[in-house]
DNA sequence: TCTTAAATATGACTTTTGTCATATTTTAAT
DNA sequence: ATTAAAATATGACAAAAGTCATATTTAAGA
């Protein structure tokens, strides 16, 4: 009896990928936010990046992050050109948008809920076993998602105050 | 053109059930946890609970929690009894597992990763754009899933520090 | 010992997420 | 105008997560 360990390629593929952790983004949109944050510090209007240039530097898949692509700037969350010379870039309006807003466009709007276990009626004066916890920063965290603005993380860069290798 | 909106009896149904949230717990760990949770302050040696009695107060659909019983389990986290007048419950030495016991032995091992990017090179001296904002919390909260017991949970629950409604 | 009530094992199926490929459209440059 | 280089649209497929159902095993009690 032989065993098939690898019945695809993909299988295979998925092995040299990143490994599935709980952090409370989809993969989709970890991909998604390293894009932006590197369209963010290395793109401009007149300084388009191709698709495939983006996939290696920041470690995506080239073909999954076309599509992403595609999404965010459906969603408006970057710009593109098509055609030679074109490409992907981050406009000023662009850059104006939250880190929320990036998910919203990937994963659809209201995942985030303050409780870890999801409870509807879990708050500061009935807190679930868990509340204590973690919720009360995870609240924090959630509402700076909303709040800063990928320009503002793309200074924090510029000043070598957080880094982008993603 | 009429267009069809449920295909199936559990596309309905799933309308029903929690949100999809994304609180780096899967569903299934969620689930498991609220089970092991009530039985920490409900159950007993011999104080036994039926699985399809525990659905209910914790809100998980039964046949699923009925798998995840199971799991939980053959893995040593709750014990169980068959045969009338059986059921599930916690012994003292279940009771000494985390919760990080529990998300193992439903989710496997290594799910969580202090970086929010899943990346490998992140960390205090060189932390990505989201470090600051939530990683240093997220840090002491799983060291916390590591070392809370079971049981210190459900003191804090019998002392009415927290709540159950689950 | 028989019956019945419980957990257990197993697996089919659905939904969601992740991945990849290809044909089409747009546009710059010749 | 034609060509070539880019994004865009679309969809097929794979893997993971979630859900449900049913046959089997175990044990209590009559």
């Amino acid at each position: 009896m032989t065993k098939v360990i690898f019945k695809t390629k993909n299988s295979f593929l998925s092995l040299l990928r990143i490994k599935y952790t709980y952090t409370m983004f989809s993969n989709s949109s970890k991909y998604a936010i390293k894009a932006v944050l590197f369209l963010a510090v290395n793109s401009s209007e007149n300084h388009r990046i191709m698709g495939k240039d983006l996939a290696a530097p920041i470690n995506v898949p080239q073909a999954y992050l076309a599509k992403l692509l595609q999404e965010l700037s459906r969603g408006g969350i970057i710009s593109s050109k098509k055609g030679p010379k074109g490409g992907f870039f981050l406009s000023k309006e662009n850059a104006l948008h939250t880190l929320m807003d990036v998910v919203n466009v990937i994963d659809g709007n209201d995942k985030f809920n303050s409780c870890l276990l999801s409870l509807e009626k879990c708050n500061a004066d009935k807190p679930c076993p868990l509340h204590d916890l973690a919720s009360p920063s995870r609240s924090k965290f959630i509402q700076s998602l909303n709040q800063n603005t990928i320009d503002e993380f793309s200074t924090q860069i510029e000043q070598g105050k957080v880094f982008l290798p993603l």
